[in-house]
Parts: structure tokens; sequence; C-alpha cells
DNA sequence: TGGTTGACTGACCGTCCGTTCAGTGCGGTG
DNA sequence: CACCGCACTGAACGGACGGTCAGTCAACCA
């Protein structure tokens, strides 16, 4: 069955009520964003909003699945390559820094959502919402550890934690990035991170010089 | 010149405001912490509150600022200890997970400020208060890993980047810590860090078994 | 072309919360 | 004891925001 006029219509509305509220959250935190800015952005009236989605919530809680779905897609696009431990670690910290420096703007939603705020209710929803999009991708990535682990690859440690220690530090870089203008070359961080992860910051003692 | 009885009982209400301050925000979150509420938690009226700070945000800013300097001390002292580089990156994380696990509610609070939210007016203020300490604190570690680089003990990296990437590495794990009950023993985390960010993930090739 | 529909609007309402200020009670003073 | 000063109180105020709904009007139909 073919989408009818109506249904076209309707999406757009969808689409494009979502795309402002990412844009105005972005711009103003998840807190400060108003059913009335967002409306404004999308170029209708407020009331239009609640046409397509019950209340405040839903149309947060929508949006965010909505966004966070593009991330996660180019992030499980970079670990699900059949390559080397070494080169899924890499694709996985670029897809990310490229990300970010392609939705500049995401970046604060993104961040809004992993620390709640609000009511005591918002609170709870955004939990239930937020947490397991966030877990998931973790434990994604400590699959993969585990998998180098067990092939040889990888030192034997935590790949839960790891795996939160280098999603996190990332993130950190990530911020940095975009605070940058223009930031330096994508490479050089993805290399300082992957190197660092790897083989560590200690100088081998085999080169030290005694100087 | 000593202080005299009114100057006694006023720190003693300002502190006590303030600590009532830090729990309500540590448990509700920065934006759905309430005045009715602070004012509550410190067994005074709503509008006793407005004789010892101006507003809302003078509240929040002198009490932010109170609280940070409480884990900024206990930092310094970790790092400025004169031991070798890897002592002390052990003494810090060590601190870090230490007085998180023991200021619990704390950690809230500290997350509440990083991302700023509320108002525009409200944002701006906050990011002119939180983002020097940050990046103070940030710079303080950069500053010893750069010293570390010098003496030819750490590889030449970008000490900033690294300072950040580490900082927010060790808040996530300290995060996850704070979500299990009981955490394990809080050697094991640190050590998981130290070991990482010195020699890295990958298993020495001299150790390699082929099975 | 006159009538009907329903998507859309935006003024309005209730609620919540920061802020104010007239009032209260208590400790000190003459 | 009467009076005063002052820290403190909490009801009331004002503004902001989420949510509602009576009204509007363009598109479509008979």
């Amino acid at each position: 069955m073919v989408k009818s006029k109506e249904e076209v219509v309707q999406e757009f509305r969808v689409q494009s009520i979502q795309e402002a509220a990412i844009r105005v959250i972005s711009r103003k935190g998840m807190a400060a964003a108003t059913m009335q800015e967002i409306a404004a952005e999308a170029g209708v009236a407020k009331g239009t909003i609640y046409l397509y989605f019950r209340d405040r919530e839903e149309l947060v809680e929508k949006t965010f699945e909505t966004a966070i779905g593009l991330l996660h897609n180019r992030l499980d696009a970079a670990l699900d390559g059949d390559g080397s431990f070494e080169e899924r670690l890499r694709s996985l910290i670029t897809a990310h820094l490229t990300f970010f420096s392609e939705n500049r703007e995401f970046f604060r939603l993104y961040h809004s959502l992993r620390m709640p705020q609000g009511s005591a209710t918002q609170q709870r929803r955004q939990k239930r919402i937020c947490q397991p999009q966030f877990r998931a991708r973790v434990d994604r990535l400590a699959e993969v550890l585990k998998q180098a682990m067990d092939a040889g690859e990888v030192r034997r440690l935590d790949p839960h934690r790891l795996a939160l220690f280098l999603t996190e530090g990332t993130i950190a870089i990530v911020l940095e990035r975009l605070s940058e203008d223009p930031p330096p070359p994508e490479n050089d961080d993805v290399e300082l991170i992957v190197s660092t992860l790897l083989d560590g910051i200690t100088v081998p003692k085999s080169k030290r010089s005694s100087h």
C-alpha cells in the first residue's frame, strides 16, 4: 500500500518539527528549549505541535530516538567491518569525530540527555529512554573488546569499564574539537586516542634516551 | 580583629544554607532544585535565603565555588607530591575515586554544572563560573604530563588533549562505580586506568600465546 | 458557487517558581 | 515594663511556560 498524500504531509510535519526541536535543544539546552521557540523554529504555531505529539515529553522522546539513531548507525557500521581489532577501533574513533564535526549542533542535545534534568517525572522518563541507548552502545564496544581479548590481541581487562573509559574519553576530545576553530586534522586526534589506548603513553624502555 | 558574635552567626547561616543547597541539587539536579526545597532542607523560610544571597544565581554560584574547592584541593594535593610520574598519576586517580565515593551526592551537582542548562542568562553565568574551574584542573594535569614528557618518561603527545581524555575517562568510571552496590575494590579500577594509560591494552608481542 | 471540513492558529488558562515585603516575635535597652 | 530594632517568616505577586480550544480559512466537494 502506497502512502496517501495526507500521510506524506503528516510525515513531513512530524519531521520538520523534530528537526526544529533538535536545533533549538542544541542551541539552548534541554531545559531552556520551550515549545514556543520550537514552534517558531519549525514555522508553525505552538498548538500545531500538539496535533502531532501528545505533550512536550513525547516530542523530546521521539526526537531523541530519531537523532540518536543517526549516530548509532554510523558507529555500528564502523564496528561491523571485519578488519583487525586495531582497524575497527580506528574506524570507530574516526566515525565519532566525523559525526560530531558534521553535526556540531547535535552534541549539546546528546549531552543534555545523558545527565537528566527537569522535574522528577521528566528525569525518570529521560533515564528510561537514554540510559538503555547509551548502555547499548557501550555494550557493543565492550563486546568487540572482549572478542579481541579472546583472540589474544588485547590484555584481559574488564571490557565494560574499558569501553566506558574509551567512550567518554573520546567524547571529551570531540567536545574540545568543537570549541576549536579550526580544529586540528581529524587524524591527529584519532591517532592520539588509538595509540594511547593500544600502547599507552610510557616511553618504551628500549627507546629512552639517557640525556 | 576577631569575629563578632553576629559574624559567626551569619557565617553559620550561610554555610548551612549552602550545605542544604548541595544536598538538594545533588538529589534533584540543578534545574529541579527549588528555593522552597532548599529552604526546607536548611530549616529556614524561603525569604531567609534572600537575606544572605541576592538571588538564586548567586546562591548556586557561591555554593558551587565552595563545593568544587573541596574536590580541587584533594586533586591538587595528589598531584603536588614529588614522587615519580607513575606515583602521582596513581594518587590522582585514587583521589578522584575516593572523593566521589565519600561524596556520592556531590557527583550529580558536579555534572549538572559541566553542561549548563536553564535560561539563557543562567547558562552564561554558569559557563563563566564552571568552565574556568574545570579548565584549570585539566591544565594542572596537562602541566604534570608535560613535565613527564620533558623528563622522557612519557611519549610526546598533546598534553592538554591527553589530560582531557584521562579526566573524562576517569569520570566515566566514577559514574559507573556510583551505580554499583557495592562497587569493586577501588584499587582494581585505579589499576585498570593507570595500566591502560601507561602501557596500553595491547598484549606485548613477546607474551602472546599462539593457541 | 455555496457549504463543509479539518488543519492550523494564537489568545488564554492553570501551575509553578523566584522574588518581595508587610507582619511577627524575640532579645536587648532605658 | 514598655519600647525598639532586627532577623526571620510565609502569603502574595509577577512572569514564564506547558497545554487547551474556540475561531479562522484554504481546500475540496456537491
